[in-house]
DNA sequence: GACATTTCTCCAATCGTTTGTAAGCTATAT
DNA sequence: ATATAGCTTACAAACGATTGGAGAAATGTC
């Protein structure tokens, strides 16, 4: 283990070998060209200096890098990065993932300047593919980002009309599942906490409203409170209603953070979750267990989701043609919307 | 914008401009070498053809890759990521500084093969230096690591006898001003929670030592709670000891994480706080104050010590010897400890 | 106008791999 | 003994940029 300051290069395991740098390079390769003597050889002398590829050399020659880039949207307004434990696992599934299949991973969080982070890591050829988590602001550019969109996945909402991959959950369904148990508590008013401008959030929306369909009601538009997701505001015009009045029995908040800033509004309010109000959340964090009362909330396999990301881009940068995917999720049922009767 | 699929290269480029390559390169790079009406010549066609340089070849041609690499540790023994928001907080904090320096960010998030990631970030120059998280496990390997452990930055707790360089917050001091806290609030059972193998957590809980000693008091061993960071297990074990009737009146958790585990413990058991215990956290992360009762917690500047760390990073980079760092740390109090009285 | 100086551009080598192709060697068949 | 084929290995040309130094053009000086 005598790591050099003066890393070595392949040349000088050629020479110290005493072969070609070509077949040193099969060797490490394992290509069937080589002796397998020579190629055990040469390995040895490899891992006794402990030589490693450049990584530049070969992506140059190879045209291809290793590695692909995620882009992590940050609340814009603040310029605070997002702490919503979302994104982190969601880093973390793709990462594993990714690293699964040999590749890198370079985040990107950009701050204000937009378009750079596609350009900067696409366009240079320094990540193969691009995974972009959220559609926010994005949903035209990404259309119109046209062939640049190639080697891109967004994790999203599902559109129409978008002619760029897209993998989400399913949420209209999770946003059903959510509501339709709430209803089915036999809650009446429901207030639903999210931003509808963007796209999976519209769609959790549109849940709502199915579930009221199915039961027979329609649901109103004052009970919508377009709050980002970053938190901090959401307490405040939750705060806000509440002194205004507003009345509700139950509360679909578009992620857990936010579900969670309104148990804390409800219960700093002296209102009794699930007492007075029943609050179901979106994502399934892994401290959505830790609150008190524990937080009913959607899963969307987050695991899932990243690996299916990884997976259809590499396709795409693979040349293959790949559809858009919808997650499956899942209503973990916890004690912050009360009476745990059975689902049906 | 007709970003075309056929990627254009600097040869090309020198074509249209009908100059020759290394004019081209060195206009691009801003040389003083090349005349102002040639180098807006070229300039404008780059733009046109919407250019962008190929970073393999560059940095195969600089030795330097224009990146960094942050090392995220998992909870070893589930396999499943940390879903801690102190880890993206630190990750949004050091792409952030990353960024402003023009370096990329490559996260890995090692699954098993531990001394892979330095490795094959290092070793094969896909980064130029690394940053790594938590000594988890590490302490003795990095110190063993010597020569590679140049271009190391490690996020941990300070250590007399590490060779390496080291950030983070003053433990001991927010240990010691967390539990003076609680102590001057009249409590005197101060059950501590966290991993004390970890250095940082050790030091944390040498505060809560020192505390005690300044109040006159001695802390009973007993009231360790050694549970890892990942909180599940503390749910368990925190549970089991209630219910082996340990008596506490404060709790002194080594992350907000683990705090908010055992206020929901707590009150699942029946357990008022702050009535009956008072809680403190460390970190200080964006949900802290989210929490039921709000958690009082100290605060490490994670967005300072980001910047601090890439800041030292890039120094070793360049060569320049520096010294590690400690970032001040502040008590945020909250309403998780009961009586607000003015601190002394 | 000759020469020195400054300004700019170009030539060519280089970074460390990969890979198509030519060449060497051995063994078998004719 | 020679041709054929099958294994191995070596040669050399990329990949796309950067950079020292050579040379050409423009400018200044006497």
């Amino acid at each position: 283990m005598s790591a050099k300051k003066n890393k070595i290069t392949m040349a000088e395991l050629a020479r110290l070998a005493e072969v070609d740098v070509s077949t040193v390079s099969r060797a490490l390769n394992n290509s069937p060209l080589v002796k397998p003597d020579t190629k055990a050889h040469i390995l040895k002398i490899a891992d006794e200096t402990g030589y490693a590829v450049n990584a530049a050399a070969r992506n140059l020659r190879r045209q291809s890098t290793e590695a692909i880039g995620i882009v992590i949207p940050m609340s814009p307004e603040s310029g605070q990065t997002i702490s919503d434990p979302f994104f982190l696992e969601m880093v973390g599934a793709v990462s594993h993932a990714a690293a699964m299949k040999g590749y890198d991973l370079i985040v990107s969080i950009p701050q204000n300047e937009e378009q750079i982070a596609e350009r900067r890591l696409l366009q240079t050829g320094r990540a193969d593919g691009l995974i972009i988590i959220g559609q926010a602001g994005r949903t035209e550019r990404l259309n119109t980002m046209g062939s640049v969109a190639t080697n891109v996945v967004v994790w999203g909402g599902q559109m129409e009309k978008a002619d760029y991959t897209i993998v989400g959950s399913d949420n209209i369904e999770g946003g059903r599942s959510a509501v339709d148990h709430l209803l089915g508590l036999g809650r009446r008013s429901v207030l639903f906490l999210g931003d509808t401008q963007l796209p999976e959030v519209k769609l959790r929306y549109e849940g709502l409203q199915k579930a009221h369909a199915q039961h027979g009601f329609t649901h109103a538009s004052d009970l919508v409170l377009n709050v980002s997701f970053g938190g901090e505001d959401a307490i405040g015009m939750l705060r806000a209603q509440i002194e205004k009045d507003l009345k509700f029995d139950a509360i679909f908040a578009a992620s857990d953070v936010l579900a969670m800033a309104a148990i804390h509004v409800l219960q700093s309010e002296g209102i009794d979750v699930p007492g007075d109000v029943s609050i179901v959340g979106y994502d399934d964090v892994g401290q959505a267990a830790l609150t008190t009362p524990a937080l009913t909330t959607v899963n969307q396999n987050i695991k899932l989701g990243g690996e299916k990301m990884v997976d259809l881009l590499l396709r795409k940068i693979a040349g293959e043609r790949v559809e858009s995917a919808m997650m499956p999720t899942e209503l973990v049922i916890r004690q912050s919307c009360g009476a745990c009767k059975s689902e049906s």
